[in-house]
DNA sequence: GACGCGTTGGTCCC
DNA sequence: GGGACCAACGCGTC
């Protein structure tokens, strides 16, 4: 297409973590730029379209449009491209491409960071350039850089150009091919379904929502989580009616058994998609607290508040920031201690590439993992979350603690690196930093290290939810177990089994079964007990050596020699029961 | 170097 | 339901 009339025509590349109208600044930054032609791109990255197409329902506002940004460039003949900054490892990558490629064919790039409370690279600096490790770091680098508070959430514009509106541009002067000429951005994905976004669609709705190319079907959709701008911003202010709600939030004092209603926010989805503003929540918060504070009423305080929750939120995003690639795995990775899990991920190649595969050392330990993940590994209340997980999409983050002791440093033994990507591919609220940084946490390889406080199988559950109401809801197959044995459903004798309707046996597989008609739920597929004292011992061992992800000995293997020959000479701990 | 504390443990006992 | 104890890491502060 020619521009030759076309003034300043601005490019917004607008992608899947900026994409709300309120507190958008690239979005103000491009209007403010008075263009004459307005051009919003959703970007698409493999990663994203990937996990739109492989999970249970995924979430709304995943994007995808081809945009072939070279081509663009001389095309579109933009001198101005505003770009949204995104500072997870892959998006590193990207931009600085992006922004090459946008210098060499003399575009201006104007970059605003809209994603989290504080810009991660900022909170590094302030933070004497390292990554940020703990919540007092955080808040040490947030008051040197605004006394602690993060920039004030913009309002959304009164009104935005049509994109190539033809009436208003007069395109017939522009002697400009059809838009559906090469390079077409948008040609494959191009619907009308998505309403929010009408005003930004374009006349001829080029600029849509690909709603049938992500491949979802809302109408089918297993998860009862919805996304959108207009339904953040109505649960987030239903949430903020309540202030006593919001005041006294404290994480651990919520339920992770809770279920319709659940007991937080379930705002963490529209962070992740960018329809909600994480500086909006917050400033919205605050006002809460200060109104709260003045009446007198208690009001709950970092980190176990809201505030502090959002917090946590940009301490994991500076840490990821400061480690790009490396932060997502052990290899290298100065912050993460080394222990020596099961199913370690495969160390990089000599180019520092990773593949992607893990080393199975141990064929029980990867037949845990495989029961843990399908929600079959004969403890209800982790089977029960890991179902929830695949069928929603969302657990409450005690949840995720429990599941994720459980698989690591807290029963199986295995890397917290499995655990990240199973999480990866379910969670709908998923951002790489507070997935790896919380399994780090979880696990104590990074930002947590007191490994013997273990999160059981039974007694947290139960203390959540004595009447295994959340088990009863995600294995319905124990519904009709009395509540002392639903959390150890196999200690139920065998006529109370037969009485309920469901034996306990087998592995969960369907080959486990002895007959198509049973209803049965697995076997524990471990001596929880004896796996926590292995596991506890196991740690202490590891923690001894005191190795880092980056240590020569990780790099070499060579710390397996050493581990054995350290392992020979320690008491066993194993007890029969 | 000592000491207290750390977003969210479990168990036992009163 | 509240407190002591379990077994005991790393960080921040004094």
């Amino acid at each position: 297409m020619k521009t030759g009339h076309v003034s300043n025509p601005v490019v917004l590349y607008w992608h899947r973590t900026d994409l709300r109208l309120h507190d958008s600044p690239a979005l103000h930054a491009a209007l403010a730029l008075k263009p004459l032609v307005f051009i919003p791109v959703w970007t698409w990255d493999p990663h994203y379209v990937y996990k739109a197409r492989v999970g249970p329902n995924r979430w709304k506002f995943l994007l995808e449009c081809q945009s072939q940004l070279s081509d663009a460039y001389e095309n579109l003949n933009s001198k101005q491209k505003l770009w949204v900054k995104d500072t997870d490892a892959y998006a590193q990558d990207r931009d600085t491409a992006v922004i090459a490629m946008a210098e060499k064919a003399g575009v201006q790039v104007i970059i605003r960071m809209g994603r989290t409370l504080f810009d991660p690279d900022e909170l590094i600096q302030k933070n004497n350039g390292k990554p940020t490790m703990s919540i007092t770091q955080v808040e040490k680098a947030a008051v040197k850089i605004n006394n602690g508070n993060p920039d004030k959430p913009i309002d959304p514009p009164s009104s935005i150009p049509d994109p190539w509106d033809e009436e208003r541009m007069d395109l017939s002067s522009l002697e400009h091919d059809s838009i559906d000429n090469q390079p077409d951005l948008n040609a494959e994905h191009r619907t009308q379904k998505d309403e929010q976004y009408s005003n930004i669609m374009g006349p001829k709705n080029d600029f849509a929502v690909p709603w049938d190319d992500i491949g979802i079907d809302l109408s089918q959709a297993a998860t009862p989580h919805r996304g959108g701008e207009a339904e953040a911003l109505r649960v987030l202010g239903e949430c903020i009616k309540n202030e006593e709600y919001i005041a006294q939030f404290e994480k651990p004092q919520t339920s992770p058994a809770a279920f319709e209603p659940q007991s937080t926010t379930l705002l963490s989805p529209h962070l992740h998609f960018g329809s909600l503003s994480v500086r909006k929540f917050w400033w919205d918060v605050h006002a809460v607290m200060e109104n709260q504070r003045k009446a007198k009423k208690p009001v709950a305080s970092v980190p176990t508040n809201l505030s502090g929750q959002l917090l946590f939120r940009d301490m994991y995003f500076c840490a990821q920031a400061s480690l790009g690639h490396r932060f997502a795995r052990t290899h290298g990775n100065e912050i993460v201690r080394f222990i020596d899990w099961h199913l370690q991920s495969s160390p990089p190649d000599k180019n520092g590439s990773v593949d992607g595969s893990y080393e199975v050392d141990s064929q029980e330990a990867e037949e845990w993992f495989q029961r843990w993940k399908e929600g079959r590994t004969g403890f209800p209340w982790i089977d029960a979350l890991m179902r929830q997980l695949r069928q929603e999409g969302w657990i409450h983050h005690l949840g995720r603690h429990s599941v994720a002791c459980f698989l690591t440093r807290g029963g199986c033994y295995v890397s917290w690196e499995r655990g990240a990507e199973v999480f990866e591919e379910l969670l709908i609220d998923h951002e790489t930093a507070c997935n790896i940084g919380n399994w780090q946490w979880l696990s104590c390889t990074a930002f947590y290290a007191m490994f013997y406080r273990c999160y059981s199988p039974i007694s947290f559950g139960k203390k959540w939810d004595p009447e295994g109401n959340l088990i009863r809801r995600y294995c319905p197959e124990l519904a009709k177990f009395d509540k002392k044995h639903i959390y150890e459903p196999w200690k139920a004798p065998i006529a109370d089994q037969k009485k309920w309707g469901c034996r306990v046996t087998g592995d969960g597989t369907s080959s486990s079964r002895s007959g198509d008609t049973d209803n049965t739920y697995p076997k524990p597929m471990f001596n929880f007990d004896e796996r926590r004292r292995i596991c506890l011992d196991a740690m202490k061992h590891a923690f001894s050596f005191s190795l880092h992800g980056d240590d020569a000995k990780v790099k070499d293997g060579s710390w397996k020699k050493e581990f054995r020959a350290s392992e020979s000479s320690r008491p066993t701990k194993r007890q029969k029961t």
